[in-house]
DNA sequence: TGAACATTTGAAAAGTTGTTCAATTATTTA
DNA sequence: TAAATAATTGAACAACTTTTCAAATGTTCA
């Protein structure tokens, strides 16, 4: 800085330090952006999201999600585990069964927004 | 249908058919669901939501991210080459360097939802 | 209690993804 | 024109993900 009348080089340096800087000190924490990103991976399956596509219709147990999809009710139940973990579903016990809802309402407003993004962009 | 005031097995199996059915006929169709899970890909890696949400901050240069993220700009490059597949960002050659912004509002609502969702379920 | 059913779980195989390294392209400037 | 700089590209490797298969768990009901 005290160098700033005298060099013209040694300026620039310094500007360009600025703006990592400042872009550093404006953008969310590491962490933050880690979990981010951590929750859109788990939308970023066709199977998963076809699942969350079908509880939005009506709640399902594993065994309907796995004939809807086309697919062995282990890889279903498996997906399910990825999608409880992200507290995207929930499964309620009844009886023999487990029946699958969506644990919020976020979850299709997230699907809304890429959808509007999609529909923009083609 | 014709054997349903005689037969509760067959009806129950019946009703069952139909719920697959509905929801199979409800959902958004498989093409469209696998376009949003390849969106989602792209935000599910912490190097590209870190670069979306640097560039919401200033349009960059690539040797800029580089440094912001204290990564190769061949890692980062790659990266971007995604983020334009996908539409998300949009780089304009300025002499030699690239100057890399946000390619539609998009990007940041679909990111403000999903940081809504994770600070409402912590 | 034991058979039948729905779901979950763990391990392995097949496929996908992200980073690195080296080479290439494109632009500026000496 | 040659050297320097910025960015892109392709191939290879390591790490991770998804599905499958087999076994285990938990629940109902005969």
């Amino acid at each position: 800085m005290e160098n700033k009348e005298y060099c013209a080089f040694l300026d620039s340096d310094i500007k360009e330090e600025k703006t990592v800087d400042f872009v550093r000190r404006k953008i969310a924490t590491e962490e933050k952006i880690y979990d981010l990103a951590e929750l859109f991976k788990v939308f970023g399956d066709s199977t998963r999201t076809k699942i969350l596509c079908c509880l939005e219709v009506k709640d399902l147990y594993v065994g309907e999600l796995a004939e809807v999809l086309n697919m062995s009710i282990s890889a279903v139940s498996h997906q399910l585990r990825v999608l409880r973990n992200a507290k995207l579903v929930r499964g309620i016990k009844e009886g023999k069964e487990v029946k699958y809802s969506l644990d919020d309402n976020h979850v299709m407003m997230i699907i809304s927004c890429g959808l509007t993004h999609l529909e923009e962009r083609d």
